[in-house]
DNA sequence: AAGTTGACCAACCGCCCCAAT
DNA sequence: AATTGGGGCGGTTGGTCAACT
């Protein structure tokens, strides 16, 4: 037996916008009896609505706890984390975020987050790098209407006139994003890994300049001094799941944070939140210090560890990883 | 100036859960 | 144990407004 419908369906019940007025007997009647049965509610408090439709009107919009305005960074980020923890459970979202209704969250999840972490490439059901690669498209029509891929690269300065393409970006995305990963609580100077005084080169120019690259420390990755100039290209990296937008590799800005970085490109089920959940912490081990990749999230770490057995480029990148992992005082 | 498009968000719809009977 | 129905929930719709063409 199906479930009637919550109005009687001869009742010409006003559907809509409320009104001030309806606002006002609304909230009087509630004031002075509580809402009690919410099916009986619209009659004794003498609207002409559905129970349900008071009910929603009241819970969404008339309580007087209800937070109004512009969300902050900290309730993002929460409803983030939490949001990976709880999938779609807007009403559970809800209950950790006091004065935001479900309704608000989910509008707000739809219209703003979403497609934040889309054109992060991150996916917003899985909180993992998107694993298709069709929103690089969107990156050849940027790079097609560019005349000077230079000035796009300017955070990394391209005094080789590297040759980049789509590929090379997106792995610099899969890099960056790594990079987050591994900056799980702290701030990453990204100056002092691209600026080359303490690698002793720049792993994302090597990257990039897949033909040739001058190590100037060569104790530093004697691996990297010696395979780097192989190609990379057909390595493991396609594998690894990520993105690409223009924000995330710094176009805009010519000095790169993680933390201003994470303000338009956060990773976000590694960012901490008041819950002390996130993806990271609720299924890894890991963290910055002492990272290891005991139990991995996939597939990006898995990804990952498959480039690093990739023969062709596995040496560098493992030495690039140990050493950022080893050099805390980087992050 | 008029039409179109897209973002935003309040409100609705229909299903589910669970307590009461 | 089965049925009923109130309340809750997530998904979707449609109105409004601002930006753009």
């Amino acid at each position: 037996m199906g479930r009637p419908p919550c109005c009687d369906e001869n009742d010409t019940v006003k559907k809509g916008p409320w009104t001030p007025e309806e606002d006002q007997k609304l909230m009087d009647y509630i004031g002075k009896h509580g809402h009690g049965n919410w099916r009986t509610l619209p009659k004794l408090a003498g609207l002409n609505r559905c129970g349900k439709s008071c009910r929603l009107r009241w819970t969404n919009y008339l309580r007087s706890d209800i937070k109004r305005g512009k969300f902050t960074e900290e309730e993002e980020r929460m409803i983030i984390n939490l949001h990976s923890d709880l999938g779609n459970k807007w009403s559970k979202i809800a209950a950790h975020l006091p004065g935001r209704t479900d309704n608000e969250i989910k509008n707000f999840w739809n219209t703003h987050i979403r497609k934040k972490l889309l054109q992060m490439g991150i996916d917003p059901e899985t909180h993992k790098p998107r694993t298709d690669y069709n929103h690089l498209l969107n990156l050849s029509q940027l790079l097609g209407m560019s005349a000077s891929l230079g000035n796009l690269m300017s955070p990394w300065r391209n005094p080789l006139g590297l040759q980049a393409d789509v590929t090379h970006l997106a792995k610099l995305q899969q890099l960056q994003n790594l990079l987050q990963i591994l900056n799980n609580n702290s701030v990453v100077n990204m100056n002092n890994l691209l600026g080359n005084k303490t690698l002793g080169f720049n792993p994302f120019e090597a990257f990039l300049n897949k033909s040739s690259t001058t190590i100037q420390d060569p104790s530093l990755f004697p691996q990297a001094q010696s395979n780097f100039s192989q190609d990379i290209s057909k390595s493991s990296w396609t594998d690894i799941a990520g993105g690409f937008n223009a924000e995330a590799l710094g176009f805009n800005n010519s000095s790169i944070t993680s933390h201003e970085t994470q303000k338009e490109n956060t990773l976000p089920a590694l960012v901490s939140s008041s819950t002390g959940t996130s993806i990271f912490n609720q299924k890894d081990t890991c963290n910055t210090a002492q990272m290891s990749f005991q139990s991995p999230s996939p597939p990006i770490f898995d990804a990952w560890e498959k480039l690093l057995d990739d023969e062709e480029s596995g040496s560098i990148w493992k030495e690039i990883l140990e050493y950022v992992l080893s050099n805390s005082s980087l992050f």
